[in-house]
DNA sequence: GTGTATGCAAAGCATTTGCACCTCC
DNA sequence: GGAGGTGCAAATGCTTTGCATACAC
């Protein structure tokens, strides 16, 4: 699923970027994590891993791993998330009383992007921003 | 359209809220706002109103008419914006790339709205949080 | 008078930046 | 050896909080 770190060091290299033990372990961690992560969740995790690495680091080469196209980020909430650019285009519904998270399938978002797109020409990315509401336990507890 | 300034202090009055010169200041200035705003832009004009007063007590006012149910937030990019409870539940477009926001109208708004509801349970709340994209004109000129 | 609201200043918190030093190639 | 990367510390921007004072009722 995830990317191996390999091959994402491989590109750096091959870009010229440096190969410096916290890339590595940012690399790693960052390849290993399933689904979203917030970069001060990684910066945590990374430290754990690699005790001393800096948080601008972390921060940076988060930065520098979306401009080469291996993430994006997508906001959940409040706050940044950060996921593997090949994961699928599904939407993410936060219920906004109990917290929980659920994912809308491909087939709706693109039904939902095509129908917006008719009916006012804007494309929307239902993926980078969370969409708030209820979730089915918290209506039924209504 | 917007509720009149002398309504919601007549209710803060009525709930025993006391009435200052500042909470005037902000109502005014907030009732008169069409659409959305941020609440350092607030801030801002509230200074121009009423030179003084304090950031804490423009987020601690926005925080009360919010209790009251004058007010609502969204999420528009990465920072909240406070509008007139009674706006209608229309969505929020925003560019990716040239910033520009637009509006989707209340009926398609419900009719996603349905079709998420229909298929998962979940009750979105498409207004809480901007729907980022490209607008057609970026898109005309890819 | 008295209890609420305000101003002030400081703290938060996640993130960014400038800069000197270090280190990978 | 030299560009590029890192750590450090300070700055950032917006927002929140604690506390003493002021003022609305």
């Amino acid at each position: 699923m995830s990317p191996d770190p390999e091959l994402v060091l491989g590109a750096l290299k091959k870009r010229g970027y440096r190969m410096t033990p916290q890339r590595r372990a940012i690399v790693a961690e960052i390849m290993q994590t399933e689904g979203h992560i917030a970069p001060h969740e990684l910066v945590q995790k990374v430290k754990d891993r690699l005790p001393g690495v800096n948080d601008s680091t972390v921060y940076r080469t988060l930065d520098l791993l979306e401009e080469m196209g291996f993430l994006s980020h997508a906001h959940l909430g409040r706050a940044p998330s950060y996921h593997h650019a090949d994961a699928g285009d599904h939407i993410h519904l936060i219920c906004a009383r109990c917290g929980s998270s659920q994912g809308l399938p491909e087939e709706e978002s693109a039904a939902m992007k095509e129908y917006v797109a008719d009916r006012t020409g804007f494309m929307p990315d239902f993926t980078h921003f969370a969409i708030s509401g209820l979730c089915a336990k918290c209506r039924a507890s209504d």
